[in-house]
DNA sequence: GCCTAAAATCGTAGCGCTACGAATAGACAC
DNA sequence: GTGTCTATTCGTAGCGCTACGATTTTAGGC
């Protein structure tokens, strides 16, 4: 009477389960944690008395008794991305298939955000964390110094890194792009992005435009959109930067959204791509193969990127990953269409 | 030197915090969770021993010890899909900054998978539950019952529900599409739908499109695109679904994504839109402003549903939402531009 | 039937924290 | 100084489970 009516929703408990099924609850324990080590009499029983009681296991008395989890931490910049959302959706595969438990935060670009989520799932003690990138606040590096998780960083390649790091390039990306429109004779150009302030490796990728653009004597002109690509913007953005520079003769988008806004503009001003005007996007996002003219972008490894990540860390946490694997460079390949 | 080196990332306890700030664990779990019951002094020296020591609450053993948890659940069919990741997003927000940590589950579209991840988030103990959808397992039904968790359904609206349901009608959604092409005389007509036969939603607009045409005396064509939409096969099946019925003057997308492919096919083959062919999409994202020429569409509440979903699931927990808030119909409006 | 080794089961002691009542300190009036 | 009330602080008893050594059961050989 006093007992049976608990707060809430708790459940029932392993001793129930134990009770109903006249075997201890060390018993029981056993059965859900290595069930061929106990006797198929028992086992049977035992798994009789869950289903009837909808026994439910307690993942967090669990995962303090054995003080270990089996949760995996996530922090990437938004999910509102495909990039991230489809590197997310094959972690979480993989890593579930594993037995582990994704915990998913957004950072929305922001260093502090980033600190304060590594805080959040620090503690519940996770058995790995991912991240996203090289750029950490002080603090947050000295809070995961202080911790042996295993850490991939991922999306990016080039810094020496906490510990694994799965990713490519995007000063490549940016390289590969201007070495294929500076092969057409095209030497005046324009780089469009978003999220300039904010996006790393949006820079990374202008860095890698302009320098090699530059390097072989041509000029970038760089213009930002504010936030997030909104396709009304980039129209405008790229009518005004038509008409303060006539010369333009080639445009390189930070992302593929960029680049069909810049599209759109360009069919309905009836100039000509690529004829008049080269186009280049990045993503590889799935509608730019069927655009007129379908799209030149880069593609790179989204879903190979979840998809590694998971298979280091999995291999990190069964402690058989040699110091050498430790860094991956998945390389990106430019997507060669009629856009450019 | 036998307790200093723990096994694996074990960090610093309260006890330890406890010790350096000379005051019990109590006073400094008292300090964590009531700070202005502590005096002022004491809460500076604790303070000083957790920044010295850089301790890290243990989410699993508060949980457990208070048998409550910060945890809400959430199953989405994917995250790769920016009508659920902009409600996750939103949701996140909202519930982070009241202290709940989401824990996101990806459906697949796939009822077992939702079985299997209900009940491995209910084993976390969770505070709340939302789920997408009136689609429930027989199963999953009946852990649900067993447990007085808030649930919100969320993203549809129109059936009775398990607890609360923030969500719209999708079969409004068809019809609303439909009447607008009918106004304009055409009757002859086609639904073009990714994912027809794992996707509830889709279906239902579908149904609603369907219904009210042929009250109308219209008829439409189904066509269906295999697993999720690709830019390449929507052209294709478009050309073939034009040269099997060249009547059809009018094509209702599933989505926004399947409704560019449509588009990029009748620019490929200078079909006239809307002369020629009235077209329709669903989700308003944000390229449909500016393709050539823009896209009538139907904006589905995204954002407001993750909004709401936390709204009604935070006023639940302070166990104050009447009854009669329980169900939320954010309803949907059509954005007519200039493709129908 | 008896002995031994292996297999199966059990009991106990925590994991790190919170809840709550008991104990102590502090503030104030007389 | 003493008593009373309130504001702080503390000690204890779990939360539900796992780890691990102790105990019991079983199987097999003689």
């Amino acid at each position: 009477m006093t007992k049976r009516r608990r707060r809430g929703s708790q459940r029932v408990t392993m001793g129930e389960v134990a009770r109903l099924a006249n075997v201890s609850p060390s018993t029981v324990s056993l059965y859900l944690r290595r069930p061929d080590e106990v006797s198929p009499g028992r086992a049977e029983k035992i798994q009789a008395a869950i289903d009837r009681l909808g026994y439910l296991p307690n993942t967090m008395a669990g995962g303090l008794a054995s003080s270990r989890s089996n949760v995996i931490g996530v922090l990437v910049p938004t999910i509102t991305n495909s990039f991230f959302s489809e590197t997310l959706e094959t972690l979480e595969r993989h890593l579930r298939s594993a037995g582990y438990q994704l915990l998913i935060g957004n950072t929305e670009f922001d260093d502090a955000r980033e600190e304060e989520l590594i805080r959040s799932i620090l503690s519940w003690n996770p058995a790995g964390l991912v991240l996203t990138g090289f750029l950490h606040t002080r603090k947050s590096l000295s809070v995961l110094a202080n911790n042996d998780t295993p850490i991939v960083e991922m999306w990016d390649y080039g810094q020496p890194g906490l510990d694994m790091v799965v990713g490519f390039s995007h000063h490549a990306c940016g390289r590969l792009v201007a070495e294929h429109i500076l092969q057409q004779g095209r030497r005046r150009m324009a780089f469009v992005s978003t999220n300039f302030q904010r996006d790393v490796r949006a820079r990374d990728r202008y860095h890698g435009f302009r320098d090699t653009v530059e390097a072989a004597g041509g000029t970038v002109e760089l213009r930002e959109l504010s936030g997030r690509s909104h396709a009304e913007e980039t129209g405008r953005l790229t009518h005004a930067l038509m008409q303060d520079h006539p010369e333009i003769e080639a445009i390189a988008c930070s992302n593929d959204m960029v680049a069909l806004g810049v599209l759109c503009e360009c069919q309905r001003q009836a100039w000509d791509v690529p004829g008049r005007i080269a186009l280049a996007g990045f993503g590889n996002l799935d509608f730019t193969t069927s655009t007129v003219p379908p799209l030149t972008t880069i593609e790179p490894p989204r879903r190979e990127i979840g998809q590694h990540t998971a298979r280091l860390l999995l291999a990190s946490l069964a402690s058989k990953l040699p110091e050498a694997e430790k860094r991956l460079d998945l390389g990106v390949r430019l997507v060669e269409r009629e856009s450019v």
